[in-house]
DNA sequence: TATAGCAGCGCC
DNA sequence: AGGGCGCTGCTATA
């Protein structure tokens, strides 16, 4: 396959380089050169998605492949099948050092950016060596094509933006909260749940936004409680807790999706949050900025589709488990992940009395629970399922014992030491302390190989879909149907009305294709809940379950 | 005045 | 003694 590297160059210059071919075009010319060359779908290699699609996009230019050269270093600095000294080189110092670049400036060109040009293609080849040389090139180079393509996907959703009604959003906030209050001060609707509480608790200067003055006026009351949040205080006694904990959600509302949010990431009838993929240690994506990853159902309202088109939202059911049950190789977990209900299917399988437990114990063994009713499920499950939760357990191990673990495609985890070496106290001393960090990191390995290897399965999965959509329709990006959120399991596809059956197929093959690409001999199903809608905040509502064709 | 850490909440 | 994130305001620190 074509290989085309793009390197940014003094001057606004861009070097490009295919094979041995060298050439230098300026950056002006850039979005016509790629668009000419995309006929013959090479694959792009640039240092970081995030600073040479946006302006391509703009351009009109939408490029089917790219190898992400920023996270493929990330990624293959910490994979134990790599042998590191591959990526030593010249400027591999930087590579280290390079940090995703920010929404506020993803400029291709920037003024004090002489010190990273970066030759692209010399870190192309030292990371492509890195993969070919290593013990498992086939996942590897897998892994770091999803997760380019997945940086791609990021770049086109925040291009295309989710449909945003501003006047639906502006008249739940009025409902809830009264009108737009000045800045810096409360609108009316918190003002005066401020009041019931500085009145019900004989507090009145009270700031309710501040924990110690609330909990010095919740003593006074002769209320016991240890903390401010919202389950503790639901226990209390008192007239005072319904305003309080009215309060407490409405100012979350007000502080976190009000006014001023949206006067910062929606315009022009679109919400435009930016994504890092990989940005989590464990791969799946993080976002700094908009907050999309915690988009509150409360608002998800105000995302309407454009007039003539509609909302394919597809989530799977179970991913984690079913993740666990294929990269196990578990006889008798992969048997009840055979179907809708992972969960049901292991009731069936007689291995537990409720569905509730058979969630209870899967999500302890995950998640590391060691006592009440979850602790007690992982026990009485890992006699049935030896291998799925062995995997997990035996991932905890090494964990404690500053091991790195890796995901089935080869990712791998930090370590216990790496974690001491960034704390300035060093490894604790007292051995008490010191099993204590063993124990957490522990959990966090467990559930690294999980979670990790979910993200990598998601990854395929919209990889997939976004070729899919692509073919569906024709024309320019916006005018196809196109991916505008993804959510570690769930997707939302913008579509025209009438591919809405098409692209709903498009999700439930493209999952089909995900699974075999991790899981080919197993066949674990992963089925979609999918829904067709207008708005978001309908999604699941209706929905019909579809199973991909393992 | 700027910033780091914490508590609390939202999402998975 | 259940994992991963980001965002907010408040608080303490420099």
């Amino acid at each position: 396959m074509t290989r085309i590297s793009l390197s940014r160059q003094p001057g606004e210059r861009v070097l490009v380089v295919e094979g041995a071919e060298e050439r230098v075009i300026a950056a002006a010319d850039l979005a016509a050169y790629v668009r000419e060359r995309e006929v013959d779908r090479p694959r792009w290699v640039w240092d970081d998605t995030a600073r040479w699609y946006p302006p391509l996009l703009a351009a009109g230019v939408r490029v089917e492949r790219c190898h992400d050269l920023r996270l493929g270093h990330r990624l293959l600095r910490r994979a134990p099948a790599i042998d590191a000294a591959q990526l030593v080189g010249p400027q591999s110092e930087h590579w280290d050092r390079l940090g995703p670049s920010v929404e506020s400036d993803p400029a291709l060109f920037s003024i004090d950016d002489d010190a990273e040009h970066l030759r692209a293609d010399l870190e192309d080849t030292r990371q492509l060596a890195a993969v070919t040389s290593s013990t498992d090139p086939a996942r590897l180079g897998l892994l770091l094509a999803a997760e380019s393509a997945g940086a791609l996907v990021a770049a086109e959703m925040t291009f295309a933006g989710v449909p945003w009604r501003a006047d639906i959003h502006q008249r739940l906030l009025s409902d809830l909260l009264g009108p737009r209050p000045p800045l810096g001060s409360r609108p009316q609707g918190l003002e005066t749940l401020a009041d019931q509480v500085r009145s019900e608790l004989n507090a009145p200067g009270l700031n309710p936004d501040s924990h110690p003055e609330l909990l010095a006026a919740l003593r006074r009351a002769e209320l016991e409680a240890p903390d401010t949040r919202a389950s503790t205080l639901q226990r209390l006694d008192h007239p005072v807790v319904v305003p309080l904990l009215r309060y407490k959600q409405l100012a979350h509302l007000f502080q976190t999706n009000g006014w001023a949010w949206s006067d910062e990431w929606v315009r022009g009838g679109r919400f435009r949050p930016s994504y890092q993929p990989a940005g989590s240690a464990t791969g799946r994506w993080s976002s700094n900025g908009g907050g999309a990853l915690s988009f509150p159902a409360q608002v998800r309202h105000a995302v309407v589709a454009d007039e003539g088109w509609t909302f394919v939202v597809a989530d799977v059911a179970q991913l984690e488990p079913r993740v666990l049950a294929g990269m196990s190789g578990d006889r008798a977990l992969a048997r009840s992940a055979r179907g809708a209900d992972l969960y049901q299917g292991m009731v069936d399988d007689g291995a537990v009395a409720t569905r509730n437990d058979a969630k209870l114990g899967l999500l302890g063994a995950m998640y590391g629970a060691t006592s009440g009713e979850s602790g007690r499920m992982v026990a009485g499950l890992t006699r049935r399922y030896p291998a799925a939760f062995g995997l997990v357990e035996e991932a905890a191990r090494a964990g404690e014992r500053g091991e790195a673990v890796r995901t089935l495609l080869g990712r791998g985890s930090p370590t216990l030491g790496e974690s001491w070496a960034r704390d300035p106290e060093g490894p604790p001393t007292d051995p008490e302390v010191q099993s204590r960090h063993r124990r957490t990191f522990g959990r966090f390995t467990r559930n690294f190989v999980v979670q990790g290897t979910g993200a990598e399965w998601a990854s395929c999965w919209i990889a997939d879909l976004r070729n899919r959509l692509w073919s569906m329709g024709d024309g320019a990006f916006m005018a196809r149907p196109h991916l505008v959120f993804f959510l570690h399991d769930e997707v939302v596809v913008h579509t025209p009305l009438a591919l809405a059956d098409d692209v709903a197929a498009a999700a439930t093959e493209a999952a089909g294709a995900a699974s075999g690409l991790l899981f080919r001999t197993l066949g674990i199903d992963f089925p979609l809940t999918i829904s067709t809608v207008r708005s978001y905040a309908d999604a699941g509502k209706a929905g019909a379950v579809v199973s991909p064709d393992a």
